[in-house]
DNA sequence: GATGAATGAGTATTCATTCAT
DNA sequence: AATGAATGAATACTCATTCAT
């Protein structure tokens, strides 16, 4: 007796397959972000996610292949998250910034992507699918989202005319260069979040503002 | 009766050997920014170099060795030439911060500068030689610099007086996000260093003036 | 249900895995005695052995610990047929060393073991381990073996009272010799080892007699 | 001017070579019995000799041929004295072959012999020219000198008849034995040179005697 | 003659990928 | 499907030898 037919394959094998692709992902971002893409070894991810080495190829054509599923996997989530936020925002427009700034850091907060980030810039140069992918699917993303939101400002009266100008980049990279720093620098000079990220939000408002 | 001592040894060979050692460096800026570092062959930096694989280990004891000067020797000059302007400036306060961020992004002009600071946060984690030379010769000279043209803004009341207390991340961080961008997005959007500049320093003075 | 447990791990698998790393010390026995430690390559024990270069490392830490194992797997075998032979032996204490003796020739006369000896010797001072090894398993039972014979003969009167305190290097040092002599003197002067071994063992009887 | 013909080449320039020859030669014996022959680095060679790598090259043809002269000129003077002891002994047999025997031991105390005996064992197989060398000069003139000294011994009646047919291994072999064996087993169980030597010197007696 | 800078052939070891079981 | 044994291409580093100075 087979299984019942199923369109979205969500049979016992599926299922069992979707966790084993899944277990090899979380094992191969700790694996990454610990220890960099080149040093790696496909031998360690496979220990980690408990399974054989040529298993992995099962799942994934190359160690490339995984590196970007990985980072694709791994940001998704926000991705989605940005977009579900943007569409149901409410209140005025410095508040919604300053809470979309705050998600930002949020984000930014758990522990695995930091790292991620890290990496990602690291093997931007040689992986250009990657640039272009995390370009696409968030740094595009959140730009819309950014823009409409100062646009909103701008015709409220909140944010000044020439805002609508402005370089994104220049309210954005406080953020990453808080989190590449701590990387990078935590032993030399530790940066609090907590009031580097309350004194970034004031900064971009007092920027923007009419 | 021999030839008198010579203090700084600029015998022949002496000159060739320092010539030999910045061809070596030469080469290996080159293909470290564009490899990365663990892909970078000692062969090729040798065959850029146009000498044999050997040589190099007569003036580096290792690959590891031969990075970490790498960096060094590219980034000393600006670290001794901010320190001059540091030194040497007059006028007030906001023309002084002005000119010193139009420093900073004439330093990441030229085109060895950004692919070398993508390569230091690359391998920083795995290299904290490097990072740490990083941050005392160069970010933290930069960060008491800052400091102290904010500190005379302040005294002459062209700042507000919590300037002081300002994470000077935030100021400095899109002069790196910027480089960072054109490295990784030039394809997808590329940001025009010219305005993003004028409008950086523009941001910067809005956000201490009093 | 899954096969029961098998306390010898006596699968096929297994069995190949030991046959695979018996054949690698064959033709590392093989290449060592024949280039020495140092110029033998592991292409070479590869290509002998009729695998990849890399399989080596499966079964092996590094070269020196193939080295290490060749002879302690050579050497192995005799350490404990020697026990064997010192547990039954039974006749008066002239016959038992003289057989004995003629044991030490026939070990000395496979094919594999003088210049496994001359190599031992060789690296001894690199090896340390080695020597150790050899000492411990070897050299160190041998000696027991002939004090006690040695201390029969001069309990049974056979034996003169002072042979307990001689030095059984005295005794056993021809045997070495032969071997050495005919490695490296063959083609100047062959010893023929079967009238040598007689008079060997003539003589030291000749010394021990009451 | 030029210097008076000289048959024997003993001009300044001639002495001067012949001591930096002979000091490249001391260097590398040094080296050569410390480090074996394929870890010795003519760099270090040439730094303990106080001299320039390429220096080397002006005196020997190679490394190997370096090696070769090493043992040469070590040795040669060994010959040379047990040709003379040879030429000039009196006393009776048993009293002279003692006393070679205690030359063996005496030029044993050398602190450089021993490693090289060692040395010369090690690298025979890929040395034959060393081995040939050896053999000629050292081995077989020895042997001759105690073929001689025993037939003395034979026919004043000291010794008995069949003497003469001995096989010299078994004499001198424990002689190199307990160079070897403090070389090699020093750590687990040293042989006190002075008593083994009189058992050994004993031991030979009592083999020959009538 | 003497030097030591330059060379490049040579080698142990790693690891992504394959494939027989 | 899962495994892990086998592979061999790839690479940092060494060192005997040469040769311009």
């Amino acid at each position: 007796m087979t299984a019942p037919l199923d369109l979205h394959k969500t049979g016992k094998r599926e299922l069992q397959k979707e966790a084993r692709r899944s277990a090899i992902i979380d094992a191969a971002l700790e694996a990454f972000t610990q220890q960099g893409f080149t040093s790696t070894k496909l031998d360690d991810v496979a220990e980690r996610a408990g399974i054989g080495k040529g298993t992995i190829y099962l799942y994934f054509d190359s160690k490339e292949n995984l590196f970007e599923e990985v980072v694709r996997q791994t940001l998704f989530p926000f991705g989605v998250a940005a977009e579900q936020h943007a569409a149901s925002f409410t209140g005025s427009a410095s508040e919604l910034l300053a809470s979309h700034f705050r998600n930002f850091y949020e984000a930014m907060s758990s522990p695995k992507i930091p790292p991620l980030m890290a990496m990602i810039s690291a093997e931007a140069l040689r992986f250009p699918v990657i640039a272009a992918f995390f370009y696409r699917e968030i740094i595009s993303k959140a730009h819309v989202m950014l823009r409409s939101i100062i646009s909103r400002g701008v015709e409220s009266g909140e944010f000044r005319v020439d805002a609508n100008d402005i370089f994104l980049q220049l309210l954005v990279a406080p953020v990453l260069a808080s989190v590449t720093w701590n990387q990078q620098f935590h032993e030399q000079a530790p940066i609090d979040i907590e009031s580097y990220r309350q004194m970034h939000i004031d900064f971009v408002l007092r920027a923007l503002k009419a």
